[in-house]
RNA sequence: GUGGCUGUAGAUCAAUGGUAGAUCACUGGACUGUGACUCCAGGUGUUGCGGGUUCGAGUCCCGUCAGCCACCCCA
């Protein structure tokens, strides 16, 4: 008589069971995340990414220095509670992100003294407490990379290339979009420059925009509300950086092209999380995701090790929403499947005992085999062995056992083949 | 956090304020020897939850929760 207990809000169970909210809105499956997991696994070791794993909980204290105090997932977004078991009461949260984290394990364990240009990825839940829509969950599935000890931008355009063919690989439809920020001194200076002239309209800016004058200025130049020749008047950033920076990106731009991704530059493309420098891109899903249409963002983060005690190391990293893919290949009706090569139907006691066994030597040879676990008539279980797209069906009756021979039947064109029980290794091997 | 829309069977949706239904899916049978076609049978639904109005509420009103979409922000 117990009551249904509700799942925590915003957060979503992916299973591997065909169902839809609603017509036209397919939801994830378990194979829409095992496909972009697998094709990530795949690729980014062919750069020279080796996978990482870092806690889930982390003290509050990292996610405050790390992405900075101000920003909307530090200041509201995170789920934080007060640890008290060792006696003093220390702040936890769980993780919005994870670059933070990939950089204190940096600095934890002196990477930088025993392998001093290191690559590394991650996949894992993220979680900030937002009124979800579509694409935006509160537990979400990040996949990321991470390159330290690298300054030029050789290392920005390989992992952006690397990002290109992953994304195509999916067939994913977006665009990549680029940007700089500037070095250290770059980005204060522009931000200073760009307040003194949005002041000097506040009058004709929307209330929000005024608003954002003082905590978010550089965010202004991308509101849809105000008007063009305002925004299109204000400074850019291309006067204010330092002819370092500058040849920084055109070395992203240049690298890029001769390797033929494609790149918008995107003046208006900003990160939000404080610690990012100079490079910034974005991929955005050209269709699909509406208001969500950001797949993955990154940069450079060149000050950010040495901010949480490490040293004067570089980096650059981009990170990725499983989701937002997942939504996308579903859309596009991609997804990772497994299906058994072959399904056993046995009449009778006797019969289930030699599946049993006959199950066991298959799949010991590496081959996905279902017996049914039920007895009921062929017809029924030739429709679970449809449902479950099994490859090959056998049925196995009394005649088979006693002959050692067996229809093999492919279900997909109907044809059967007859073969002996002992070799089906090899019959199946041979079909397949 | 702000705003808009929506909550009825596993799914998609019906039901003038008056007996809660259809289709698909699922299970079984027709059919102890072969799935997709066909026919038949099978539903104990807290109508999201809680109040209110009414002789009577799935339907009207209020609250609340959840989902979706947008703002904000971000992957």
């Amino acid at each position: 008589m117990g009551s249904r207990i509700p799942p925590v809000k915003g957060t979503r169970d992916v299973l591997p069971l065909d169902i839809y909210k609603d017509s036209d809105e397919p939801w994830l499956r378990i194979g829409h995340y095992q496909l972009i997991e697998s094709a990530a696994r795949t690729t980014f070791p062919l750069y020279g990414y080796r996978e990482a794993r870092t806690p889930i909980l982390e003290r509050t204290e990292l996610f405050a220095r790390g992405i900075g105090e101000a920003t909307d997932i530090v200041g509201k977004e995170m789920y934080t509670f007060d640890d008290g078991a060792e006696g003093k009461s220390v702040s936890i949260s769980m993780r919005p992100e994870n670059t933070a984290s990939l950089v204190r394990a940096y600095v934890q364990h002196n990477v930088q003294q025993s392998e001093p240009e290191t690559k590394w990825w991650y996949l894992g839940p993220m979680f900030r407490r937002e009124r979800q829509q579509k694409g935006r969950y509160r537990q979400f599935t990040q996949i990321g990379v991470e390159a330290f000890g690298s300054q030029g931008p050789r290392i920005d355009v390989e992992q952006i290339e690397m990002l290109h063919r992953w994304l195509t690989a999916l067939g994913i439809p977006f665009a990549m979009h680029l940007n700089t920020l500037g070095d250290g001194e770059t980005r204060p200076r522009w931000k200073a420059a760009l307040q003194d002239y949005l002041r000097a309209h506040q009058a004709e800016l929307t209330a929000d925009s005024v608003a954002r004058i003082e905590t978010n200025p550089i965010r202004v130049l991308d509101s849809k509300f105000d008007k063009p020749e305002i925004l299109e008047g204000a400074p850019r950033i291309d006067a204010f950086l330092s002819d370092a920076a500058r040849a920084h990106f055109d070395g992203v731009k240049e690298g890029l092209t001769r390797l033929g991704v494609p790149f918008v530059v995107d003046p208006r493309l900003v990160r939000g999380l404080d610690y990012y420098t100079r490079t910034t891109f974005e991929a955005i899903a050209t269709e699909g995701l509406g208001a969500q249409s950001t797949v993955a963002g990154g940069g450079r983060y060149d000050g950010l090790v040495k901010q949480l005690g490490g040293g004067d190391v570089a980096g650059v990293g981009f990170a990725a929403g499983v989701e937002r893919l997942a939504l996308l290949c579903a859309a596009a009706g991609r997804e990772a499947s497994s299906r058994p090569v072959l399904f056993i139907a046995p009449l009778g006691e006797a019969e289930e005992k030699k599946a049993d066994e006959l199950a066991q030597s298959l799949r010991a040879a590496g081959l996905g085999v279902e017996v049914s676990l039920r007895r009921a008539n062929v017809g029924n279980m030739m429709k679970r062995a449809d449902a479950l797209s099994a490859r090959f069906a056998l049925v196995l009756g009394g005649d088979e056992i006693t002959s050692g021979r067996a229809k093999l039947k492919e279900l997909k064109t109907g044809a059967q083949h007859e073969v002996s029980l002992t070799d089906l290794v090899a019959a199946l091997g041979q079909l397949s």
